[in-house]
This record gives structure tokens, C-alpha cells and sequence, in this order.
DNA sequence: GATTATTTGTTCGTATGTATT
DNA sequence: CAATACATACGAACAAATAAT
């Protein structure tokens, strides 16, 4: 009768808190220490899930809850046949915060409509996957997309959309609904953005790009790019948007948060 | 012992892809759908986890990861003792987080040096108001400076920074002070910045921006106008930097928030 | 108020699938 | 092809919270 420690005591993991909280948010928050510590590096990897069993005494499946939490807060990334990756030190800081930021984007794709001039298949190439880190070999589904402004002619952006061959369907839904498309992929294929990487950079239009925005070539325009990955840091969407500089500028708003300035 | 169709058919959902998808994901994305045709309502509670165990033939483990993606997205709440109760028919849009986006500036200005050209005191007028929000006929100071990287003669940027005058000290210690102008500002003067706006437009150089950045006229550039302001809404300065879009790019990253849902 | 039934939460065990090395 | 490591899936039991008796 010995062996049924179920919820009693056994772990070698320092109990802090006053309450007896479960085993694998103890064990995350234990991980979680170690990672913020040093103690596991950044860009290496952890132990791996048998290992971490064996150490702590606990099931494969308490070690997976626990990990699931640090995936969750993007502190690691976990790939089958590799390993689980140290991604980042500190659990995200909330250092500025985003005010407005999605719902500007959002808000800004319901205002606008989109016409999808033509779709195709393609093979990653190596110029693709040093731009947008998609694997090599990798299929994709690519959109090119003109965004107008209600009862304007002239469009605001052409964009190039990439989608995975599994979602590719939501390509044809983009003239209708007025959402963006990552969000049309999370409710349509039950995908889980967690995180968006963005790029902004400067560009002169090409002729092509200049016929196709009504523009001049040459004239300066941005270049938006953004990444859109799961919880897997795997990708799910690109999108690349050229945004003529005489009818587009991006605008954010940042505020501080207050708590801890210490750290800077 | 025929009980083993561990990823085989008998499960009465659609299965939509060319892959087969795990029956998780399937899962969830057929409760989605039900939430979101109306089927389950809004306020209502969802069949337990039995229930839909039996309905959909599968382990009780499955059923809980299905639930769990729904949680996630706000979907629905579970509590024990209840039940799953439908909390939006539509998951709702998170905001998104600024990730490292102040510290990646401050690592930026630290690791740049800048050199001041010449400074001068001016008279905000109409036009600096219009782009600026400052009132007209305020007093500032205006710095204009070089911003290079360690070990290279071609500068990264041209700034202009404006200061009120009772700040104006700050600008003579820019070449020294690896830090940000705005944090000088608030550990010298007390100052606190709240909120910081940011404006990103593309533009094409003139002849005289050209010359100092040793580029080319009408090359394709970023202007990155930043607005500081305080708990007042006051601004306590304003920068407005132009980077050649050959030696800079602006890059963020966004994470999504990820509350577990866990409280109503 | 105490007891019981119900429902989700946590934890163990085991086995197989899939991606990578 | 084999070994490794995470992903998915089955089963079983008990704990904790809540609602009903």
C-alpha cells in the first residue's frame, strides 16, 4: 500500500508555495527557474522527457503537461526526433505592450477588400527559405492579392500570401470575408498562431509592381513581411505586403509598462 | 482484443484533409464548428466528457485535448463540478504583445555609436505641429545626429531629436552615453515616459539626406517618427530617424496572449 | 449540514505513430 | 535500416469542486 504516493509527497522538487499545487505546474515552474537561472542555455536543449521522468519521478505525461506550459509561454520549442530547444530566457517581457496593435490590423482588414488576382503551387527554393526560414523542398500555396479601400480604384497593396496545401482553401474565401487570413485558418483548420514575426523594410517598386499598384516605379514603398508560427515554431502563413509610401504608413502605439523599468 | 484502431477509422467526422489529421484536432474542429453554427449556444453547456466520449468513440484523453484547443481559444470554460460551458460562439481576437521590443531598441543604441552634428534652438510652427503634435510656438532643441555602427565610417542613420529646453542638457552627452535619449531624459529631469507612438513610413532620399548618409538620391529609405509622451500626455520629445533601407530593417515580434482561460 | 452523485482535474501506465538523426 | 525523441492514443484510477439529495 505503500505505492500510491498519488498526490502525497515523493518529488524532489522544492515546494514553495503554501498550497499544494499540482505536480506539473510545480515541475514547470521548477523548469522554468532553471531556464531563467542559466542553468539550461538558451539555443540547447533540455533533457529529454525520459530523463526528465527519471529525475524527477514523476510520468511521462506530468513531464509533458509541464513542458506544455513552457511551450505555451514560448520559453521552448519541441520537435519530434530533436528534442526539446531552449527558445528564450525569460518568459516574454512585458516590457511595452501593444496597444491597439491586432485590433488596428484587424480593424483595418474589415475596412479594406481584397481581390485575389491568381493562385499557384510552388516549391520553397533556397531564395525563399532564406527569406521566410520555410524548409527547402517544403510545398506551398501562394496568393497574389490586391487590397482596396472602399469606393477607391486604386489599391492600397498588392501582397503575396502563403498558405500551407492543407489550408489552401481559405485562399478562396478571402474576397468575401472580411478577415484577415490567419485568423480565417485558425477557425477553419483549428491552427493556433502563437506568435507573428514581422519585418519592415523600404523599397523602390519594380515596373511590374508600380503597373500593378497604379504607381511609379521607383517610388518608395514598405515592404511588410510577417511570419506567422504555431506553437511548434512551425510556420503557417507568410504574408508580403507593398504598401505605396503616398497611401500607407504604419503606425503603433507602445506603452511602458510601469512595474519593472529596473531591468534596463 | 479487436479494439485496437489506434489511428484507423470509426470515427463518425468528417475527415477533411488529404492527410489524416490526429483526432484531436479533428475533434476540435468539429465542436468549433457546432459552437459556431449555433448548435451548442452561447451560455449553454457542452455534452461532459463522457458523453462526448461515447458519441465519438474515443479515449477520454482524446476528448480532453480536443476540449483543451477550444479552451484555449476562448471558446469555452470547464470547471469541475459543472461542466464545459460555451463561453463565445466566435474565438475572440487576443491582443497581441510587443516581445523584446524596447529591449531589442536599447540593445540597438548600445551597440551603435552616435555623433552629434550641430545643435539648435527653433520655434515649433505649424508644419512641425501638423507632423509632431506640438503646439505651435512652443520652444525645442534640435539635435542632429549620425548614428554609425562600431567600426564602420558609413552611418546607419540620420536622426533628428527634439528636446524641450529644459532637457536640452542631455544632448551633449549622447556621444558618451550608450543609451536611449528618452532614458537619459528620465534618469537626469525625473521625467517619465508613458507612451510611445510610432510612426513608419517609407520615403525616398533627397540629395541633401543622400549626401549625409553617403547614399544614393531617391534611394528607398525608412522614416521611423517615434512620439514620446508622458503620464500627461505631454511630449517630452520627438525623434525622427531615417534608415537606407539597405543597411536597416525593422523587426518585431508579436507574441499572442495566452491566458489559460482558466477563470471566468 | 452532511452525504452522495456528477463532472472536470490530475496522475499513473502502456503502446504506437511520426519526424529526425 | 536502426535508434532516438516527441506526438498521439488507449485505459484506469483517484482528487477536487460542485450540485443535488
Amino acid at each position: 500500500m505503500s505505492s500510491k504516493p498519488v498526490n502525497g509527497q515523493g518529488l524532489p522538487i522544492p515546494q514553495i508555495g503554501p498550497r499544494p499545487t499540482s505536480r506539473y505546474s510545480t515541475l514547470a515552474r521548477h523548469l522554468t527557474e532553471q531556464i531563467e537561472s542559466g542553468r539550461y542555455k538558451v539555443g540547447h536543449k533540455m533533457p529529454t522527457e525520459a530523463e526528465l521522468q527519471q529525475r524527477y519521478d514523476v510520468s511521462r505525461h506530468t513531464v509533458r503537461e509541464a513542458l506544455r506550459d513552457l511551450k505555451g509561454q514560448g520559453l521552448v520549442v519541441a520537435r519530434a526526433g530533436v528534442g526539446t530547444v531552449v527558445r528564450a530566457r525569460a518568459p516574454r517581457m512585458r516590457f511595452m505592450q501593444g496597444v491597439g496593435t491586432l485590433r488596428e490590423l484587424i480593424q483595418f482588414v474589415e475596412a479594406t477588400r481584397m481581390r485575389v488576382l491568381k493562385t499557384r503551387q510552388l516549391i520553397a527554393d533556397d531564395a525563399m527559405s532564406a527569406r521566410f526560414g520555410m524548409k527547402p523542398g517544403g510545398q506551398w500555396h501562394e496568393a497574389s492579392v490586391l487590397r482596396f479601400l472602399p469606393d477607391e480604384s486604386v489599391p492600397v497593396a498588392s501582397m503575396l500570401i502563403y498558405v500551407r496545401p492543407e489550408h489552401a482553401d481559405v485562399l478562396g474565401m478571402v474576397d468575401s470575408a472580411h478577415a484577415p487570413v490567419f485568423s480565417l485558418i485558425e477557425r477553419l483548420h483549428g491552427v493556433r498562431i502563437c506568435e507573428v514575426g514581422q519585418q519592415i523594410a523600404a523599397v523602390a517598386l519594380t515596373p511590374p509592381q508600380a503597373r500593378a499598384l497604379k504607381a511609379r516605379a521607383g517610388a518608395p514603398a514598405l515592404d511588410i513581411t510577417r511570419r506567422y508560427t504555431d506553437a511548434q515554431d512551425r510556420i503557417v502563413m507568410v504574408s508580403v505586403g507593398l504598401y505605396p509610401s503616398d497611401r500607407f504608413s504604419h503606425n503603433t502605439k507602445f506603452r511602458i509598462q510601469n512595474e519593472d523599468a529596473k531591468e534596463i
